[in-house]
DNA sequence: CGGCTTTTTGAACCCCATCAATATCCGTGG
DNA sequence: CCACGGATATTGATGGGGTTCAAAAAGCCG
């Protein structure tokens, strides 16, 4: 909270989508220049939104599609019983909001995990300029497919795979989703308690401490509360039946 | 295969999106009569599809959006190991192919639960389309919503209901779909074998089996095979915790 | 009618939820 | 700095929902 402090965070509010180091990953991939400066244009860069607060909520009408810059959020869909299901985690460069295209209110309430900032996208202007811009049509295009592909490979998960595999299965699409961030995918911290991430896997929040313990005892991970190192990849590939980043010709990082 | 029954399907095969009878709840929804027109000559009516064949397998490039004219279909997704999920059924005037947005290649194989019959719209075509007809994106973006809602609430139910709400939730959502369709909201026939529904539902077909059974023993619904009639919607509502379409005002058909 | 698939029913087992208790972490204030 | 309280995480014991194995019943088609 120091002076010099304060003027790194005026800094990064005015970073721009050519500036960005998610433009590779997030709404700006595959853009020209032309287009890419008409995206800055109507990019409204939000404050800091803390841990636990609501981005959006069910019921609200949809006028923006969100980006993460920073930090991570959790999708919560409600059953009129009062029911919760986490349909998703949301870390840096990847887009929310899509839920509210169906009849332009959101279905799910969308809540930050931890202190996170993100970047706000009029859906109006973002339809107005689409017209005119192949690049981000298909990029659009492409995250939008990215969501529906994530959440049939979840029901995959919930439909056929055992609590354990799940896991495994999670972990290894965190891992290749750190590594496309430039982060390590053998060590990383998880953004969300053990809670969330159990509703994630269906699991009671017991289950799924004891599916750690197993995978610790059999020597596939290592953990330290939300820290996790993965030790052998290969055989949670196996357990996930899924996902197996192809531990290539020696080409990790 | 007489000649006349061959006449009565090129007659079906001229059918336009103007006279389709689908087109309130497909992607004509909400377009204009020049709208229309383009959409219609950029739409590929395909011919008969049989029982058990595939419109697109997991793999394949994407090119075309496919809407279902008359029939059903499945989706699947398998797993490397040789597990496969059904991620959805797709009824007349829905869309299919919309796995293929995320990398142009499609990520299930859809299935043809019953002889049915396409429309393909090619992806290109469509795009270029959509650029100049507002009413078509609106609506396309509405299906795509539809999509990533259904398989949202999918989710809900295999996360957090049993076996028993998962399959009044289900029985709710067609009874829906069909009374949009203009059938009976109360009684139908389920286009699905038991194996299908409960790979769907994730559950194994005895399960599934015996919570049919369940249910008619409660009085809650009837079956014969696949048909079944819906006794008591109020309480297969409380069941799926959902979806319960608000038994309006003495105004069901 | 005979052979096939589909559906239903029965019995035993297993994964996971639930209840209960302990352990660990973390922030706060004495 | 340590003590305390609350949230978070792990571990144990028990029971239930659902799978699996097995078999019978019912529908379908030639």
């Amino acid at each position: 909270m120091s002076h010099s402090r304060k003027v790194i965070s005026i800094h990064e509010l005015k970073v721009s989508c050519g500036d960005c180091s998610l433009s590779e990953i997030c709404l700006p991939h595959g853009l020209n220049q032309e287009e890419l400066n008409e995206l800055d244009a109507l990019i409204l860069h939000k404050p800091r939104i803390e841990q636990g607060e609501v981005l959006f909520r069910s019921g609200d009408p949809m006028h923006h599609l969100y980006a993460v810059r920073s930090g991570a959020f959790k999708a919560v869909l409600s059953s009129n019983e009062g029911a919760e299901q986490i349909t998703g985690f949301y870390l840096s460069g990847e887009l929310m909001g899509l839920d509210g295209f169906g009849d332009d209110v959101h279905q799910c309430t969308m809540v930050a995990l931890e202190t996170s900032t993100v970047c706000a996208i009029d859906i109006d202007e973002l339809e107005k300029l689409s017209t005119r811009a192949p690049g981000l049509r298909r990029q659009l295009r492409h995250l939008i497919g990215a969501e529906i592909n994530h959440d049939h490979r979840n029901l995959l998960a919930l439909g056929q795979l055992k609590g354990e595999e799940r896991l495994a299965a999670f972990l290894l699409n965190i891992s290749r989703r750190l590594k496309k961030r430039g982060f390590s995918p053998y060590e990383f911290n998880l953004p969300m308690a053990r809670h969330d991430l159990a509703n994630y896997l269906g699991l009671a929040v017991e289950t799924l401490s004891r599916m750690f313990s197993r995978m610790i005892d059999a020597d596939l991970i290592e953990t330290n509360r939300r820290h996790v190192k993965l030790l052998n990849t290969k055989a949670l590939c196996e357990l996930a039946q899924y996902d197996c980043p192809r531990e290539s010709h020696h080409a990790s990082s």
